[in-house]
Order: C-alpha cells, then structure tokens, then sequence
RNA sequence: GCGGGCGUGGUGGAACCGGUAGACACGCCGGCCUUAGGAGCCGGUGGCGCAAGCCAUGGGGGUUCGAGUCCCUCCGCCCGCACCA
C-alpha cells in the first residue's frame, strides 16, 4: 500500500497550479461577470528566510482566497515585497555589498519558499518596492501631492544619533536611544519632507465610523488615539510690560480660564529668546538657559515620563491672565511639550493634576474654580478634575463645568476677541524624508541656476531618478547619496541652469501606502494604474496582517486614497473594507527569535512533515486574532491526521467500486456517514463564510468526520457513501492543506477540486427524525432521553415525566412549572 | 492614569440567540499488533465518591425555571497609548 508522501503530493500539485495557471486573474478590467474578491496579505520584508508569522499569514488568506473562489467569485491575491529599507543597509554596511544585491537574494529565497507552501497566488503580478519599474510611481505619487500642497518641505527637530551620525525613525528610537548604536539620542534641527496627513485628521478619524464591526476594534481605537483630536479654544496671554507681544495657549477646559494661576512655556518655545532678552536679572536668564540646555539633552523618551517628577525654572517675567486682568508668572517647564498643541499653557493647578504637581513644588498659588460637590471651602488635597460649578469665574460662575460652561467660556473669549473655539490634534505630519541609502529617492532638485526656482520637482517624464551606485553606505550626517557628486549636480528642469539633486529618500512606508493599488495594474507602464480597472477590484474586501502595522502602515494607506482620490487618480475612500489581525506565534509563551533560540523555522517543519500539515496546524491551534503557542507534539498529531485522511482515501479509491453516493432512505451506516459528511459541510461552510474566521474548529469539524470513517466503525456503510464522505473531507480540507486535499480528491473523484462548486449542505440530512431530550429538575440533569423531533410539548412532558430518573426527584414534591423548549429539554420546577 | 482584550481540565482550545460545560487535538493510562518501537489500530481520561450523587468555567453577589454566556463588584493577566494641556 501507497504511504503518504507529503513531497510527491505538494510537488506534483504545484506543478499543475503553475502548468495550468489555476490561480491567476487576466490582466485589465474583470468583466467576466462573476463577483470579484480582493483577498490580501500584507507584503513580506524579504529578511531572507519565511518565519512562522509568515506562514500563518498567508495560510489565512489562502484559505479564504480558496473559498471566495469556490464560492463564485473571481479572486485576485497577490503577492510582493517591500524591499526598501534598514536591515538591508545595515548588512551592507557590514560587507560591503550593495543593498540591492543582498536584497535580490533575500527576495529569491523568500520567494522560493513562499511557493514552495503552495498558496494560491497570482504570481504574474508580483512586485518587488525596490525595482524602478515600481518606485517611478512612488516618485509620481511622491509629485501628485507636491503639486497639491499635501508634500512640503520644513526644518523639524529630528532624532541625532551621534554615534552613527545619522538621523534615525521613531521607530528606531528604545529608551531614548540609537537601535543599533546605544547612543543617547539628541534632537537636531533638519529640514525634512513631510505629508501633509494632518490635513486628513478629521476625515481618519470620521471615515472610521464606516469600519465598525469590520475591522478589529483595538485597531479602531488605536488610531483614535494616535489622532487624537481635542476640542477646546486657543487663548491669548498679553506679555506684561510689553505691549503687543502675546502667548497663545491651547486649552480643552477654557471654563477654567480664571483659575489660571501660573503659565508655563516648554524649553523649546519659539519666543524664549525674545522673553530672555527683555529679563532684568542676568542669573535668572541663565538658569533658564541652562535648563533649557539640560531638558535638550534629555533624551525624548526619559522626558516624556509621566511618573517623573515635575521641573521648572521661573523666567523672571509675566503675562496677564486675559480674563481676571492679574499678571500670573511665567515658567519654562519640560512637562510642557512643544509638539502639542502651542507649546505653551496656561496652568490650573486646581484642576489638572500635572499643574497641582508643579505648583505644589514651586509654592505656587492654587485657586479653586470648580467646586467639588464635597467641597468645605477650603484648600485641595489634589486637583479636581470631575464636574462641578463654577465659582469666582466672573460671569460664568455658578454654571456647570464643564458641560455648560465651556460652551459659554468660549463665546465669551470670542466676544471679547481674546480666544476662539480650535480643535487639536495629537496627530503630526508624517516626516517621510530619510537621510539613508537605501530607499526611494525624492524626486525633487534645488535650482542654484539663473532661475533662482528654488525647490523644482523632477518632470514626470524624467521618472524614475534611479537610485544611484555609491561605494559607502554609512551614514555620516547626510544621506550616503550626497557621495554621488556626479549624480547630485544636474539641471534645472525649469530654467536649465545648475540644479543638485535632494539626496534624501523616502521612508519605506511610502512604498507600502499603495502597493495594494499596483497589484491591480502591475504592468501599467503609462501611469501607476489605470482608474477602471482599480475600481473593478478596490477596496480590498479582506486584508490580513499583523496588529504591529495598526497604526502607521494603515493609516498612511488610508491617507493615500482619501489624497489620490480627491486629487481624481481614485475613487477609495476606505482601502481595506475587512481587517484582520493575527496574533503572534510564540514559543514557551515567548515571542519566537533568534536571538532567543526559541525560532522555529518553517522549513525545519516543512521538511519533516510537508507544508500542509504546518498549515494545518498553525491555523489549528487557536483562533487566529490570538497569540498561539507553538507545540512539537501538537504538529505530531496533524500529521497524523492528514497521513490519515490521504492513506484512507487513497485505499477507498483503489478498493471500492466507484458508485455514486446511496440516496434515500439510507441502510443506518450509510445513513450516519451521510449525516456526518454534510453536517461538516455545514459546519465548514459557517466557520469560513461566516464573520469570524474559526479556522480551528472548522479543521476540527473534518476530524470529526475522519474519526466517523475509520474502517472499524464504518461497519456496513457502502462504498458510495465511504467514497462520498472521504471526498467531502479531502475537499473541505483542501483550503487548509491544498496538496493532500486535492490529491485525495482527485484520487476519489478524478475531478481538481479547487474547481469544485463548493458544497452544499443538504438540509434533509442536518435534520433527525429524533433528538435526545435533556430533562431537566430544577435545571439539574436528570436523564436524556431520545424523542421524535415532531413530538407535541405535551408528548415531550408526558415522555420525560414517565422517567424513573426524573420520578425519583419529582416525586412527592410538587411541580410549580413545567418549561418546554421543542427540541432541546424539558425542564420541571419543584418544590 | 486612559483605552482595548482576556481569565474554562495536566495543555492548546470548543460551547452561535442564556438551554447537555469540556467538541477537536496534545499529553497521560490501558489494550491489540509487533523481535522491537517515538509506527499503526482499539478503548479510557475534569475533580471527589464504592455508589446514588455532589462539586466544577478567576473570587463574591444578583437576574432567571435555567448563567461559562446577562448585570454589579472585587482579583489577576496581556496589549496599545501615555506629562497631549
């Protein structure tokens, strides 16, 4: 007898997908009238080698891939790679190899390994971020928004490592720090390219009413969170002694304007200077400066510590608090940040517990203008910052804060002209503009010829500026490009004078905010796509990925196509109509790696097992939004399940005689082997196609029905029937382990299942003509007992009374009800 | 601190609208087959109890004929954001 031979079987199937070119969609618009399903997976970087996250990922989307295919639809899922990026920097700092090559090879080998697990995906369309033929449309992109205002250019505090004398990403920042270097990180003054996102703020944050139910909600109020928008008024603070200089602060509580005792400036406020130059006290001017000094230093994320203790130093001067006319003192504190909001606050001490803090530190006077319910008058034992009524607030005292004094406090700074209603947020504009090699170049060059253009972007006819060859990759202040003198000088487009080229890149996260659009079009040589034929497949009805890209990825995708589509090249507003995010695979409860030890590599399992059964199993191990632990033993057993279903069938289609499935009325083997396959039928088909993705217990649903058809237990079944349930498993579980479902199915059937219509259920056979009753004393089980499916309530009474289970705990006690529930249990309340 | 999620056998997990708690799998125990087995097959397996039965879904309380599921409360864990004015 044939044992199962995972390799033979994945060999021989991925052979024919490729020879017959199963799963790729035509080029251009889809009209063959079917539905269409864009089923995606969010692109891999190409580190090399496929890890665990990888697998589990991509199975996910093939099996629902797979069933939107079975199910009618015409299903574009694709597959590419964002190429650009650090680690391959890195490792050719290290050897000195260009990134492009290390890249290359990283991406053949992912490659190889991606279609070595057999995913249904449309290889023609793949696309690979770093390949000119794709980064001529980022730099497109790049122009279209130039053109509308949405990409500037602006000096910003940026992250100096001074080790690696680099600017690094937020992202590479931990604790303060360079990733790689250790270096405390400083921040620099640089001129940078930003996205104007925050112009989208409102919509983000709006449109996300359309994603409830539709994408997980921690992902929804992450984003929130990360826009975080904040109403409230913008207030002007008159310098005292200095007419017509004032500070606007940012406020969400103006109703508590007249407990404004103090205000205090962040260090790295824009009229610090100004201030100083006007303080009479040279000693004073220099504590500010050297705190200002010091808080500059301090590394972002130590400053930025709320449990830290509050700091500040006294300017020397004042401003006039608009509403009560009394000057208040102004500090230079680092709890204020300059990112947010003005830079500047007015400080309630009696209401905001970061100002109670600080003033009582600094002995500064606390004025209460929200009255506690409680409150006896007196002094606060800590700020109060839940509603009250206002008190010694002029004209709104004696109204509710906040609820009907913010309102009102905002028509009075309006009235007045000395503030108005602002909206802020937390969000800032994405700094896209890297000082590193190996990334997208900005199409852009700085006219220094007759034309004084300034600023000039590259004609789009020019595109790609290819990335140009250097010999040294470190980073040393300024982009490695800057080495690349004869590539930097060119002209101006606009004047043909002398130009130099921006020797910036972009961050890889412009390349992967619309990947997803290309897919549709990839061989588009005219533009980055072609409208209609975008239209036909966008929004993507199902994308998959990790919770770690919740933020930046999808909201810069986001901002994208609500930018490309008011400027007319789309018509997305929401890119990603279903999200969903997989949990991690760990190990021990540990996340996997390598500098752990605890990785577990693919191939290792592919190689022992084959790649249906680590698909298999990883989908099988939980629900796939949680984290899952990966077990050895556990993999052991969904070999042994899929050797199972292969070797049974391969023996049923050489053994039994082919006949068609028995129909009714069915002998009781064959009736219970019926029952079995389309229950799971049914059971499959609502894990897949309903909301939640229960991947695990539709692989259980196919085991169950395995364990029906054992030879031991099929007894007399027929060799139709057999033949039939061991087809509906090979392909129900097709869509897990697509080259052991679909030789198992050809095998019995002689047929490809994955152009198989998907099953259907025959209701018929869900129904029974009998059930077990529950009954129930005093909601206890006392006995089940079978009973006809049609019975009367009154039969199922009568039947459940008559048991000697149910008498003996009835009996001689009184029955106060009797509750029925048809074809469920029977329930008698005693007493 | 704010927001989100979670807590079920030895383990991963199942249980749709409140209606048989523990599907399926791992592990463990026993058996068959075998020179042997980390192969295959069959059976058992929440706890206590000889049994009838009792106890069990983090703890406590409530609603209900009936609660893992709903409500209140407490405890614990995970994730995200965090001096955002």
């Amino acid at each position: 007898m044939e044992r199962y031979d995972p390799r033979a079987v994945e060999t021989r199937w991925q052979d024919v997908w490729a020879r017959t070119r199963a799963f790729e969609v035509p080029a251009g618009v889809a009209d063959d009238g079917r539905p269409t399903a864009y089923v995606l997976e969010m692109l891999p970087y190409p580190s090399g080698e496929a890890h665990m996250g990888h697998v589990k990922n991509y199975s996910m989307g093939d099996v629902i891939a797979h069933y939107r295919r079975r199910t009618g639809a015409r299903v574009l899922h694709p597959m590419g790679y964002d190429a650009f990026g650090l680690p391959a920097e890195n490792a050719a700092i290290r050897t000195g190899r260009p990134p492009g090559e290390i890249t290359r090879e990283n991406i053949a080998t992912i490659r190889r390994q991606l279609q070595s697990h057999g995913y249904s995906i449309d290889w023609t369309r793949e696309l690979s971020t770093c390949e000119p033929s794709y980064y001529r449309w980022t730099q497109a992109l790049f122009l279209r928004l130039f053109d509308a205002g949405l990409a500037y250019r602006r000096e910003a505090p940026v992250n100096w490592d001074p080790v690696e004398q680099t600017v690094l990403a937020n992202e590479q920042v931990i604790d303060g720090r360079g990733e790689r270097s250790g270096a405390l990180v400083e921040q620099r003054l640089l001129a940078q390219w930003f996205f104007r996102i925050t112009a989208y703020a409102d919509r983000l944050l709006d449109d996300m009413a359309d994603l409830e139910g539709r994408w997980p909600e921690r992902v929804l109020t992450m984003q929130r969170n990360w826009i975080g928008r904040s109403q409230g008024a913008e207030v002007s603070f008159p310098v005292a002694g200095e007419t017509g200089l004032a500070l606007d602060v940012f406020t969400t509580r103006p109703d508590t304007l007249w407990g404004a005792t103090f205000f205090v400036l962040s260090p790295e406020h824009p009229q610090l200077e100004r201030l100083l130059a006007g303080v009479e006290d040279p000693a004073a001017a220099e504590r500010v400066r050297a705190y200002v000094e010091a808080a500059r230093r301090t590394p972002t994320d130590e400053r930025s510590a709320a449990e830290r203790p509050k700091s500040g130093v006294p300017l020397g001067r004042d401003v006039i608090n608009p509403v009560t006319g009394r000057p208040i003192p102004i500090w230079v504190a680092d709890y204020v940040l300059m990112g947010y909001g003005t830079g500047a606050i007015m400080a309630v001490p009696a209401g905001d517990e970061r100002d109670f803090e600080f003033a009582t530190t600094y002995g500064l006077p606390i004025t209460v203008v929200v009255a506690p319910p409680d409150w006896d008058g007196g002094p606060l034992a800590q700020a109060y910052t839940g509603e009250g009524v206002l008190v010694d607030s002029g004209e709104l005292t004696g109204l509710a804060a906040p609820s009907q004094a913010k309102g009102a406090a905002i028509r009075y700074l309006e009235e007045r002209e000395i503030g108005r209603a602002t909206v802020t947020y937390r969000l800032r504009d994405w700094l896209i503009s890297r000082q590193r090699y190996w990334g997208c170049p900005i199409p852009v060059v700085y006219c220094e010829g007759p034309g004084e253009d300034g600023i000039v972007p590259v004609p789009e006819a020019d595109l790609p500026v290819l990335l140009p060859d250097v010999s040294d990759y470190h980073p040393r202040g300024r982009s490695p490009l800057a080495t690349a003198e004869e590539w930097v000088r060119t002209t101006c487009p606009r004047c043909g004078g002398p130009a130099r080229r921006e020797t910036d890149t972009m961050d890889t996260f412009v390349d992967s905010a619309w990947y997803f659009l290309r897919y549709c079009d990839p061989d588009n040589e005219a533009a980055p796509w072609d409208r209609r034929v975008v239209d036909t497949w966008m929004p993507i009805d199902q994308y998959i990925g990790g919770v770690e890209h919740a933020i930046l990825h999808l909201l810069y995708a986001r901002f994208f196509c609500k930018a490309l589509t008011d400027l007319g090249h789309l018509d997305v507003q929401e890119p990603f109509a279903r999200l969903f995010t997989q949990g991690m695979i760990t190990r021990d409860g540990a996340k996997m790696s390598k500098s752990k030890g605890n990785a577990i590599s693919p191939r290792e399992i592919i190689d022992r097992y084959g790649v249906d059964t680590a698909r298999c199993y990883i989908l099988f191990i939980g629900p796939p939004d949680q984290d899952a632990d990966w077990n050895d033993q556990g993999v052991e057993g969904m070999y042994r399940f899929l050797s199972r279903l292969w070797r049974l069938s391969a023996e049923a289609a050489e053994t039994l005689p082919d006949e068609p499935a028995p129909v009714a009325p069915l002998a009781p083997d064959d009736e219970r082997i019926m029952r079995k396959a389309h229950w799971a039928i049914d059971k499959v088909t609502a894990d897949l196609g309903g909301e939640r993705f229960s991947f695990n217990t539709a692989v259980a649903a196919v085991m169950e029905l395995m364990n029906e058809l054992t030879e031991a237990k099929r007894g007399a079944a027929s060799p139709g029937a057999v033949r039939f349930a061991l087809s509906t498993a090979a392909s129900l579980i097709f869509q897990f382990a697509p080259h052991t479902g679909a030789d198992a199915y050809e095998r019995l059937t002689g047929r490809r299942v994955w152009e198989e219509e998907w099953p259907s259920a025959d209701s018929a056979l869900l129904e029974s003509d009998t059930f077990e009753l529950v009954v129930q004393v005093n909601g206890k089980v006392r006995d089940r007992v079978p009973a006809p499916s049609d019975a009367s309530q009154d039969d199922l009474l009568t039947l459940a009374r008559d048991l000697p289970n149910v008498q003996t705990h009835v009996d001689g006690r009184q029955v106060v009800k009797e509750v029925v529930v048809p074809g469920k249990l029977v329930n008698f309340v005693v007493r």
